[in-house]
DNA sequence: CATTTTTTGGACTATCGGTATAATATATTC
DNA sequence: GAATATATTATACCGATAGTCCAAAAAATG
């Protein structure tokens, strides 16, 4: 991606943040980040794919953040899941993305409802795993249902929350309120074998909306186009991760835990430099990748 | 109100439920309803404000429905509350309003946003008051945090489901369902003495947003006037109730188990006759005025 | 220097919500 | 029934919107 269409995409965020999706012009964006029209739209084919590529940027931005949680750590610890949930939380607050999602989820457009639609629903298998990593296999039957309702409550009481109150939320405690909701109710539930939705209705997303996975080939030539891209000044100990990356990922078969670890001091290693974008792009592959195959 | 204006009402709303709000254009409904631009903007000041008065509508209408179900019946009654849940549940499919609330929450129109938020809020909140009816007032301190996870939870599971089956919901199921939900929840809430929101969040809602109550002077105006607008062709039947209303209403000190009856065999009454829109929204300015009072 | 790619800026289209107005139709009143 | 008041119509108009198109200028590339 281009260095000047990502500032466009950060001033078009940062608009959107402050005046909201629909009130914000594409005039506006081209006034704030001194562009033409003609650009922007060889940029993004529309403003709702302007959209899409921001809402895109903070899903990996969080996805990357919580696989990095989970490193060395043990799955069924709660507290690990409330961070986890925690970071999306933060990610769309600092973002201020929940009212976007909202907005949109009703417009007019078909590509950008189903792209909201199937977010959600990612959000909701993921969180429908995770329950079942802390409170065991036996509440499997009812992961979906609790996962809805955790993601229901928590956006209820922030909706209401930033509606009579002037103060910032404190996510973490919202978060731990709600976990405790779910111990709660999850014991009912096994007991009375009390089931609302399916316990595979997001099966099917998992598999047709996955984003396309990318094949171990095109991740390698990925990682070694970004070796040549980075220039002499680039401190050796930054290039010696992509390095390792390269050398691991091309073994017959690539220990899992090395590849954790290193893609993590990888991505810090490039915080704050010219390639730290692209460093995380490739860290979200990288973690997509060691995903599918563990 | 117009007949005319009602039948524009009844098409804009046909075309909101099935195109969506924002993809509807001003001029969808003139060419629908068969009226002019000016015509239009004669009745509404906006097409926010047209929307606005839909929504007044299905708001009195699951409002007056809740209302006779309470009529001699035990406010304790969990079954009744569910009930009265999925009353708005219904009126919400029905019209499929759901839909609208929350594309035009986060609209860029500020009359229609704090519509949309004082109408959930005030829903909250009469939420949070029969959950202590029903569990006893020690869940007051409890009631607010309980009434959103329940909206939250019930909200959440709808989206989900129809975003991944085509049958129909099953609305009793699914309030029953959350009711379950809250059981659960709400003796670990007691006894941790577990709260996120303040329990007087609502409170202060009640007071400014409250429609604007009418005295005794212009309540008892409106009927005399609803009265006088029947003519010779109305039943007889039909018309005792009013006259009945006027004299309790009239008296030092009116019976409200008495008007609760009679009040809703008024409404009823009219059910099917062409007068029926006034009675229903007599039906639920006397329902106010009596809950003001008692 | 020559070629290719990117960027520019403005003209243009169609639609939107909303305003203004003058002419016409429908009620109401005397 | 005539006079008056009110409601409705049709249409032109406004400013703002998302998006298209294109020729010229600028910048990058070999």
């Amino acid at each position: 991606m281009n260095e000047r269409k990502r500032q466009v995409l950060l001033t078009a965020q940062r608009l959107f943040i402050n005046k909201g999706f629909s009130t914000t012009s594409v005039q506006d964006i081209l006034d704030e980040s001194r562009i033409s029209k003609g650009t922007f739209y060889n940029y993004f084919s529309s403003k709702n794919e302007c959209l899409i590529a921001i809402l895109e940027h903070a899903r990996n931005e969080a996805s990357v953040r919580r696989r990095e949680l989970l490193i060395g750590q043990d799955l069924s610890d709660k507290n690990i899941l409330i961070e986890q949930i925690s970071i999306r939380m933060h990610v769309n607050r600092e973002q201020n993305l929940l009212p976007i999602y909202e907005a949109v989820f009703h417009s007019g457009d078909d590509d950008l409802k189903t792209f909201i639609k199937n977010m959600f629903l990612a959000e909701f298998s993921w969180l429908s795993k995770r329950l079942v990593d802390v409170y065991g296999k036996e509440v499997a039957p009812h992961a979906a249902d609790c996962a809805v309702m955790f993601f229901g409550m928590m956006q209820q009481l922030l909706h209401v929350w930033s509606a009579v109150s002037k103060e910032e939320i404190d996510t973490s405690k919202l978060v731990s309120f709600v976990m405790r909701k779910i111990d709660s109710i999850i014991s009912g539930m096994i007991d009375a074998n009390d089931i609302f939705l399916h316990e595979d209705v997001f099966h099917k997303l998992n598999s047709d909306q996955g984003e396309e996975m990318e094949t171990k080939a095109q991740l390698l030539e990925r990682l070694t186009g970004f070796l040549e891209l980075l220039g002499e000044e680039t401190r050796p100990a930054a290039k010696q991760y992509v390095q390792f990356l390269l050398d691991e990922l091309r073994t017959e078969c690539p220990r899992v835990f090395v590849l954790e670890s290193v893609v993590r001091s990888f991505r810090e290693a490039f915080v704050g430099l010219s390639h730290e974008p692209e460093a995380h792009e490739l860290a979200y592959k990288v973690w997509s990748y060691v995903d599918s195959k563990g």
